[in-house]
DNA sequence: GATTTCTGGTTTCCTAGGAAACAATGTAAC
DNA sequence: GTTACATTGTTTCCTAGGAAACCAGAAATC
């Protein structure tokens, strides 16, 4: 493959990057009108996407305390604190005390946060639908290529950070 | 391929793209240690991606108005005059007076801005570098095929976003 | 050439979320 | 047990950027 044809490949995946981006942005306004049209309680014009993640997270770990899901999401613990008081006056979560530990506070959903979940599960659910649609033409061997080929691309891209983390780190030193 | 490796293979995607966002978000820290060792003036901490980007595209094009910036970077117009407002105050671009037409306010880079676009432009011809070695162990079946999965990921996307925008428009009418 | 309409740019207002200081609790060291 | 340290969660402050109102030229229609 010639150079030109490489720097072509470049582009056209920094222009899916960008599509992607494209596309979770339309789906944050999507995802507000089907939940009015699905009729869950407590959906306003102010639902984020991240409160919507959040609800996906608890979901998922059934219960979970602010620090994981800050880590989970890669948001700061303050950022979580914000949307879970939010979620709260929502009635889609609750907290969870224990007479153990009065310091960490886990959240679960309620019923109607598990309606909440559940529709964004099912949305999913399509989404990945579409995908496996998607994949149908294409050859068992160049699936298995695409496999192999997605876990380097995770692995490069998990140097590539190293990296640039040391990069980062070394010049703390050195910089003001 | 078994749904269950299709499954994968969907969870995989999600993941390097999350992996991107990451890498994104390193590159802007990294980014402004780089301009402050390349002793490029005016480089504060708060130095912005987007003025960055700012400075690419204009550099790119040579001479730009708002409005097709704010396009080029999916960003509101009012964004992009706050940001050309910054980069004024650096000295990083300049007006440029039409005596045609006074309305529309284009605008270049100076000297100044011109390092920092070259400095910027530097960084991504690295990034393509780190590429083109990446894809150095594939074949060349292989990359021809990654080519055109490219461009079918592209394609698909895009009806993608018609299907929403469609449901977004369809939805517009009957709700409030 | 006056009035509507369109287009480009700016300003105002508001919110999501990061950074970092903070308080409160838990844990370890002595 | 008490002092030091670590960890969790909250609060405060601040900024990037969207939405939308707004203003100012240009273009079109009459």
């Amino acid at each position: 493959m010639k150079d030109h044809d490489k720097h072509h490949l470049f582009i056209s995946l920094q222009k899916v990057y960008h599509q992607l981006e494209a596309v979770e942005e339309m789906e944050k306004k999507l995802m507000v009108q089907l939940a009015q049209r699905w009729g869950i309680a407590n959906v306003t014009r102010d639902l984020t996407m991240s409160e919507v993640h959040v609800v996906e997270q608890i979901g998922h770990a059934g219960s979970i305390n602010v620090t994981r899901l800050a880590e989970k999401m890669t948001m700061t613990k303050g950022a979580i604190t914000k949307i879970n008081t939010k979620l709260l006056a929502r009635d889609w979560i609750e907290k969870i005390e224990f007479t153990a530990n009065t310091k960490e506070v886990h959240y679960r959903l309620t019923a109607m946060g598990l309606q909440v979940y559940q529709a964004h599960n099912h949305y999913h659910e399509m989404a990945e639908k579409q995908f496996h649609q998607f994949l149908q033409p294409y050859s068992e061997a160049q699936l298995a290529f695409l496999a192999t080929l997605m876990g380097d691309v995770s692995q490069a891209l998990d140097d590539s950070m190293d990296k640039i983390d040391r990069l980062l780190s070394a010049s703390e030193d050195s910089d003001g």
